[in-house]
DNA sequence: TAGGCCATCTGGTCCT
DNA sequence: AGGACCAGATGGCCTA
């Protein structure tokens, strides 16, 4: 990788230079505009001012050597501008980065310990969110019916008991809200495999997670 | 060796 | 005007 920044920088820098180049030689060989990357000349030299086909008289050389310095102050500004916009475009590209590693560690690691690409993790991280929320909603569904059961059987058909706020109750609204995507593609609603040394809670919040997990593949397009 | 992934550069566009 | 964001291009590295 460093060779790779290496190899870029260097190319970088020796554009730079032919920047500057096209600038003198513009200057001096002739007054025609050219692109700026369509000339590469040898490096400019203090000496080539005095000694080029350009340097017949006093007065057009002050001129040239006026706009050649103009010239030349408008690519050292644009290529400052470059280099500042690169910089910042590498920083900005570094913290995208951090924040995808910082979900890479979030997340349920692979078996294999092989890191997720950029696109993997954005994959795995919709389903495992996707996952946890349907957790939650059927976790609340289950609470509900428990509670409901409880009630019938002390003869209690209090609708006002029912409908009391209960602690889960932004939980619900939540995965009500979530329960929108509930028909998410890659997830499968029956039920796998799973330890037997969990309570029911925790076994099923096992299930959905190892479902996520399973049934997450890799290059996968949804 | 082809293809995938990644880092970087670059120019354009939009926003403040 | 300058910064943020974006998409395309380019080249290096790695793996099947």
């Amino acid at each position: 990788m460093c060779t790779a920044m290496e190899t870029v920088y260097s190319d970088m820098d020796s554009s730079s230079c032919d920047y500057f180049t096209q600038d003198d030689e513009d200057s001096c060989s002739s007054m025609h505009a050219s692109s700026p990357s369509s000339s590469i000349g040898k490096p400019a030299s203090p000496a080539s001012d005095s000694q080029g086909p350009c340097a017949t008289d006093m007065g057009q050389k002050k001129r040239r050597r006026g706009r050649a310095r103009n010239e030349a102050t408008v690519h050292v500004v644009k290529k400052n501008r470059r280099v500042k916009a690169n910089d910042r475009e590498r920083n900005r590209m570094h913290s995208l980065n951090d924040a995808l590693e910082t979900l890479r560690t979030v997340l349920p690691a692979f078996p294999d310990d092989s890191k997720l690409t950029k696109i993997e993790t954005l994959r795995f991280a919709h389903n495992y969110i996707w996952a946890l929320s349907e957790t939650i909603r059927i976790a609340d569904i289950e609470q509900r019916q428990n509670k409901s059961r409880a009630d019938a059987s002390l003869l209690l058909p209090s609708p006002c008991v029912i409908d009391a706020p209960s602690p889960g109750s932004d939980a619900c609204s939540w995965s009500s809200s979530a329960s929108s995507s509930s028909s998410s593609p890659s997830y499968c609603t029956s039920s796998p495999s799973s330890p037997a040394t969990h309570d029911d809670y925790g076994c099923f919040q096992t299930d959905v997670l190892q479902y996520s997990y399973h049934n997450f593949v890799p290059g996968m397009s949804y």
